[in-house]
RNA sequence: GCGCCCAUAGCUCAAUUGGAUAGAGCAUUUGACUACGGAUCAGAAGGUUGUAGGUUCGACUCCUACUGGGCGCGCCA
C-alpha cells in the first residue's frame, strides 16, 4: 500500500528513532497496516523491540520518537500526507494517513491496466515449479487437481512478482509401472474375448483399463483371442502410455493448466546418464553394494535410512532416474526449484534433498511443497477415494461438473498445509454464498455500470491523472485502501509460495466493491463525481480482472 | 513404534510470521428494494485457540509432554 510513502515514513521512523534511543545499524523497521482499522492505517512497532534492546519503558521511547517524528515530518514532503501520529497502549506508533494520499494513488490503477499488481524485483530468480508429474497409468484426480490448480497459479504469481518461473511436467514413462500398465490392459483385452484371465491385484483396477482394452482392439483390429496373444507385449505398452497421456493433457486443458516444459524420463534419464551419475556418486563414495543391490547413502544427509538405487535384480528403483532428472534441472541453471507432491510423497523429500547435496549442489534451492488432500463433498457426504481399487472423482468429473472456474477457486481457496473440503453442491451453486460467483457477479456489476454510463448517461470515467478529490466517503476510501493492497498480496504470496491470500483477498475486494455500491450512487446528477466514481469502478473492475486473471479463472462482463 | 502435516465460533477457514480487543464467509436471527444488476447491503449472536506446563514486556504463533485426526515408514512409484 503506498510503496513511495511508506518507504519515505520508514526512513523518517529509522532517522527519529535513532535521535531518540541509539538506533543500531540494520534494525528492522517495519511499517505495517494494523488489522483493526481503528488502529489507523500504519503501524510501527519500532519502539516495542528497541525498548527490549535498550531495557528501557516501550512507551516513553515511543513518546520520544514521536516528537522527533513529528519534527521531522513538519520540514519533509510528505508531512502533508500524514494525518496524525499516535502512540498507544504497549508501545505502537499509529499512523493515519490523509484520504488525498489514496485517492491520489487511485490513478496508477487505470494507468498501469493489466500490468497492475505486477511489481520487479532488484534480484529475479528462475524458478522451476514441477507439479502434477502423474505416471501415465490413469486419469487424473482430484488429488492432481488441487496440485495443478496450485503450480499453475502459483507460477502466475511469481512472474507477477518479478520472477522468471516455469511450469514443468516430468513423465515417468520409463519405469516398471508402464510394464504393469501394458499388462493390465494386455489382460482385460484378452478378457474381452472371453477368457478368464486371474487379474492380479497389483494391476490397476479402474474401469477405464477395460474402456482402453476396447479401443485397443478396435484400433488393431483385433477379433479374437489369437489376434490378442499375437501382438507384442510392447505394443500394449507404447499404446497405453500413449492413451493416457494424452488423456492427462486433455484433463489439464480442460483445467486451463497449461505446462512450459515437459521432461520425459526416457530422455533425461535414460540408462547412460543414470549409470553416468551413480558413477559420479559413488566415486564420492556415496554408493555402496550390499545384498547385490546398490545403495544411496542418503542417511549422512539426514535421511531416515539409505536408500536402494538398483536391486538386485539388476532393474533401478524409481529414485535413480529421479535423482538424475533433479541433477538435470539443477543443471539447466535455476536458482529454485520447487517440487509439488502430495502428502504421500513427504517422505521423499529427505532423500531427494540428499542426492542434491551428494551431488554438490545447493539444497536451499531446492523446495519440496507438499499439498495436502482435497476432500469431496457432495450432498454432504464425503465421497472416499482410493486410487488402488480404481475408486476415485477424476479431474475430468470435477470440471464437468462445477466447471474450471469454480473448481480453480475451491481448490485454491485453502493453505496448501491444510486439508481441503469441496463442496461441490456449492461450487456449481449460483448464488452470492458461492464465492467464485460472489466474485464474478462483482465484475460483471461494475461492466453493467460502466456500460449503463456510456450508453444512457454518456458518461466516462475520468482520467488516469485526475486528483480525484471528490472520492473522500468513507466506502470511497475503502475500496481505493483495498485495491492499493493487491500489489501487497501477490508478493505474500510468492513469499509463502502459497496462492491461498489470492482468493481470500478476491473475496474481500469484492465485498468492499458491493458495500461501495450499496452506499454510493455512481450514475450522479454531478457529472464530475459521477466520472471520479466511474474511474473508481474502473479501477476496481481492473484489479477483479487481473486477480481473476492470475487465479485463471474467467471474469465475465455479463452473468 | 518412528517421521511429516493438522487441531481456532455450530460449519469451512484467517490472523501481516512473536504484537494491540483472535477476524471473515456460510448457517442462525433482525432489518433495508418507486435508484446504476436486491444475484446486494446493514445489524445481532456466536471463543478458556485440543489438554497441561515452559520461554518473555507480550504466545493461536516458539519449546516440552500428552490427547485426537490425516499421511507415510518396500530391492513400489
Amino acid at each position: 500500500m503506498l510503496p513511495q510513502l511508506k518507504s519515505a515514513l520508514q526512513a523518517l521512523i529509522r532517522i527519529s528513532a535513532g535521535k531518540a534511543g541509539s538506533l543500531p545499524e540494520a534494525f528492522p523497521v517495519m511499517l505495517e497496516a494494523p488489522a483493526l482499522k481503528e488502529h489507523g492505517d500504519l503501524s510501527c512497532n519500532v519502539a516495542l523491540v528497541l525498548a527490549k534492546a535498550l531495557r528501557t519503558n516501550p512507551l516513553e521511547l515511543a513518546e520520544k520518537i514521536k516528537v522527533e517524528l513529528l519534527a521531522a515530518l513538519g520540514a519533509s514532503a510528505i508531512g502533508g500526507k500524514v494525518l496524525s501520529v499516535e502512540v498507544v497502549k504497549p508501545g505502537f506508533l499509529n499512523f493515519r494517513l490523509s484520504p488525498l494520499a489514496f485517492a491520489e494513488a487511485l490513478g496508477d490503477i487505470p494507468r498501469l491496466g493489466a500490468a497492475y499488481g505486477r511489481s520487479s524485483l532488484a534480484v529475479p530468480k528462475r524458478v522451476l515449479v514441477e507439479f502434477v508429474s502423474a505416471n501415465p497409468t490413469g486419469p487424473l484426480t482430484v488429488a492432481h487437481a488441487r496440485q495443478a490448480a496450485v503450480g499453475d497459479v502459483l507460477v502466475n504469481i511469481l512472474n507477477a512478482t518479478g520472477h522468471h518461473a516455469e511450469r514443468e511436467f516430468y513423465v515417468n514413462d520409463g519405469g516398471n509401472q508402464i510394464r504393469t500398465l501394458g499388462l493390465s490392459v494386455q489382460l482385460r483385452t484378452k478378457e474381452l474375448f472371453g477368457t478368464a484371465v486371474a487379474y492380479p491385484e497389483d494391476c490397476y483396477q479402474g474401469d477405464y483399463i477395460k474402456e482402453m482394452a476396447g479401443i485397443f482392439a478396435r484400433e488393431r483390429g483385433i477379433v479374437d483371442l489369437a489376434g490378442a496373444e499375437a501382438l507384442a507385449f510392447e505394443d500394449y505398452c507404447v499404446f497405453s502410455k500413449d492413451y493416457l497421456m494424452a488423456v492427462i493433457r486433455e484433463d489439464l486443458r480442460l483445467f486451463r493448466v497449461k505446462f512450459d516444459n515437459w521432461s520425459f524420463e526416457s530422455q533425461v534419464a535414460s540408462a547412460d546418464k543414470i549409470a553416468a551419475t551413480l558413477a559420479e556418486l559413488q566415486a564420492k563414495g556415496f554408493i555402496y553394494e550390499k545384498d547385490g543391490a546398490l545403495w544411496f547413502a542418503s542417511t549422512r544427509f539426514g535421511d531416515d535410512k539409505d536408500r536402494v538405487v538398483r536391486k538386485s535384480d539388476g532393474f533401478y528403483t524409481y529414485l535413480a532416474p529421479d535423482i538424475v532428472y533433479h541433477k538435470n534441472k539443477y543443471d539447466r541453471g535455476f536458482d529454485l526449484l520447487v517440487d509439488i507432491l502430495g502428502p504421500d510423497h513427504h517422505g521423499y523429500i529427505p532423500r531427494i534433498k540428499a542426492a542434491a547435496q551428494a551431488l554438490g549442489k545447493d539444497v536451499t534451492a531446492l523446495e519440496g511443497l507438499i499439498i495436502q488432500l482435497a476432500t469431496i463433498f457432495r450432498d454432504g457426504k464425503q465421497l472416499r477415494m482410493s486410487t488402488r481399487a480404481g475408486e476415485f472423482i477424476s479431474l475430468r468429473e470435477v470440471v464437468n461438473e462445477v466447471g474450471a472456474d469454480a473448481g480453480r477457486f475451491f481448490l485454491l481457496m485453502r493453505q496448501v498445509n491444510q486439508q481441503l473440503e469441496f463442496d461441490i453442491d456449492l461450487a456449481k451453486k449460483q448464488a452470492p454464498e458461492n464465492p467464485v460467483f460472489y466474485i464474478q457477479y462483482a465484475h460483471a456489476r461494475i461492466c453493467s455500470i460502466l456500460r449503463k454510463a456510456r450508453e444512457e448517461a454518456a458518461l466516462t470515467p475520468a482520467p488516469a491523472d485526475s486528483s480525484f478529490l471528490l472520492l473522500k466517503a468513507d466506502a470511497e476510501i475503502e475500496l481505493i485502501k483495498k485495491m492499493l493492497q493487491f500489489p501487497d498480496i501477490l508478493v505474500l504470496c510468492a513469499q509463502q509460495l502459497d496462492p491461498a491470500a489470492l482468493p481470500r483477498y478476491m473475496q474481500e475486494l469484492a465485498g468492499t466493491l458491493h458495500k461501495f455500491y450499496d452506499q454510493c450512487r455512481v450514475i450522479d446528477e454531478n457529472k464530475e463525481l459521477s466520472a471520479e466514481r466511474l474511474a473508481l469502478v474502473d479501477s476496481a473492475r481492473i484489479v477483479l480482472f487481473n486477480g481473476l486473471t492470475i487465479l485463471g479463472i474467467t471474469a465475465p462482463e455479463k452473468m
